[in-house]
DNA sequence: TTGAAAGCGCTAACAA
DNA sequence: TTGTTAGCGCTTTCAA
């Protein structure tokens, strides 16, 4: 009676499995871990044992006596913004390799919030950190230095980081677009992105942008900033918008794909000749949108190449490395003009 | 010299600040949890020493001690699905509120993943689990079993689950999807879905299909799989496909509302009437989509508020609960036909 | 090939 | 309000 009332209440350790085998603990943890030398008589009595009990070992205790912990923690501001589940497929193909496993934590795009969890994780003494982007709070840099691990800022280059660093350069994708966009004609330009001040990379691309533009003699004839979720709804709004305040405009560059994607197709139903009205460009190479009616101009992020470099250098054990990847321009079907346009 | 080379290789422990404050290590632990009663002068004391030495507390060594980890483990099959985010929003909205703090595990529909997955998790020993699905290996379910913690099981609620259960019955999803298009004159009528086997809530959703379809004497005109991420490329292939093979299809019904919205383009694209000529209705409700030329049909899978409800089943540390949510058939533009169509 | 002892860094429980 | 003691469940190290 009572023994059905309090079943399962501890839970079981190595001692329990070291009983029921006949054999010391230690040799449990060697056969569990596949560590030493043991006979495979033993070996066999410990496993069966283990499956029996139903035995799951206790990581904790392990990790606080070997020192070590296989966890990488990842830190990164949203997961409904598609980009960064790429970024995480990266680098779980490469850790899926090894020992190591990621641990995710989102910050929504507030820096207090990626404080508090950088702090969380460290407490868990992971094997490594990568971060998402350079900007942090002077704490968070600080934790970051001290912390004795192989440390990766992500997605972007255009700065210092820590330790290592793996990213594109926005500045120079913003820069690299906004000049396709005036070799191809284009002079009344406005761009589309949104308000937040604290996506810096968004930031750095309008800088890069409005820099190659000032090179051409150009300024940005408009510009249109939102607030709240992408999304396609989004991008139709804010055209509409800006093509209204601007009739004149000749291309509208949105900083990312999804509101570029709602432009599109606000300008196909409105009957606009896209690119030959209006030209438009997003950025970030979603594959998600290829099936639109015309391909969005984009400029792909290298999203998972970001992630499996990242990964690389966590499992080498690696400091100080930096590493700038190339973004790739996709001109798509609204960005060159068809010729005597 | 020497002391500059080897500067910090021991990580700080809580000794380091009870010397540097000097107060007791369990004083400073004290402070450090906002614990027991402590001073306001040792209070000060400590923090100050703590930050100075940018002290961050080892939660291996505190989680062994106090035998309570704050972390809740959420295993799902993937991030880029679009729909598992909206699920980890929900979870976090209400762990934020609480000291536990979700840890991520992805097991890309592979039910073998699914249980190296929960078996390193548990390890950890989490103060609860949420897991997608229904369907778990045999061992894996033994695991969830013996496991003695709060278990959730989301998204579903066909079948039986270890502990709690929290979802939609997608089985009665798609009947209710069959039935308003029966309902609404459809009678030739065709199934786009994945191919995956392991997508048990897709098969579900297709087997309440054909189901409410039979009712009426109806049998699926035709049917075509895919493999492979979806996207909107997916959805125009299938759909021409499929409307090439069975030309008099007065309906579609596709198992996602990405692939849908790729069939919905070709079909507009294609001067096809929809819905007068051909009806479409997809899955998930995503609002992501929301922008396109017309709204496609679709029912809303209640994802955040399934992780609302699963946090709160951890968070007050629940067992046996089962909440099955209602799913929202949403008609959109192209479920209904206009009058005399 | 196996086992015994010591201790990882912290906290529960109790004492002062 | 503060400190002391004794582990938490495992692995490292050394001995047999």
């Amino acid at each position: 009676m009572s023994d059905s009332t309090d079943k399962r209440r501890r839970p079981l350790t190595l001692r329990d499995v070291s009983e029921a085998a006949g054999v010391s603990e230690m040799t449990v943890s060697r056969v569990l871990r596949n560590r030493g030398d043991v006979s495979e008589a033993t070996r066999q009595k410990v496993l069966e044992a283990a499956r029996r009990l139903g035995y799951v070992p206790n990581k904790i205790a392990g990790a606080l006596a070997s020192q070590t912990v296989n966890l990488v923690a990842v830190i990164v501001p949203s997961l409904s913004n598609l980009v960064f589940p790429e970024v995480l497929a990266g680098i779980s193909e490469v850790l899926d390799e090894t020992p190591l496993q990621p641990v995710i934590g989102v910050t929504q795009y507030q820096p207090e919030r990626e404080e508090r969890v950088l702090y969380e994780m460290l407490s868990w003494r992971p094997s490594g950190v990568i971060v998402a982007g350079l900007e942090h709070t002077e704490a968070a840099r600080a934790m970051l230095k001290a912390a004795d691990m192989p440390i990766v800022e992500i997605m972007d280059s255009d700065g210092e980081g820590v330790d290592s660093v793996v990213g594109i350069s926005h500045r120079r994708a913003g820069r690299m677009m906004g000049e396709a966009i005036v070799e191809n004609g284009y002079r009344r330009i406005a761009f589309l992105g949104s308000k937040m001040p604290l996506d810096h990379r968004a930031r750095k691309r309008f800088e890069g942008f409005t820099e190659a533009l000032a090179k051409a003699g150009i300024e940005v004839a408009d510009r249109e900033f939102y607030e709240g979720g992408s999304g396609l709804v989004k991008g139709r709004e804010m055209t509409e918008t800006v093509l209204r305040r601007t009739p004149d405009l000749d291309f509208l560059y949105y900083s990312n794909d999804l509101i570029g994607a709602g432009g599109l197709l606000w300008c196909l139903e409105q009957g606009i000749d896209v690119p030959g009205q209006v030209g438009l460009a997003g950025f970030n190479g979603l594959r998600l949108l290829d099936g639109l009616p015309k391909k969005l101009a984009t400029m792909d992020a290298c999203r998972a190449e970001i992630g499996r470099e990242a990964a690389r250098i966590v499992v080498e054990r690696a400091h100080g490395v930096r590493i700038e990847l190339e973004p790739r321009l996709e001109p798509g079907d609204t960005l060159i003009r068809p010729r005597g346009a």
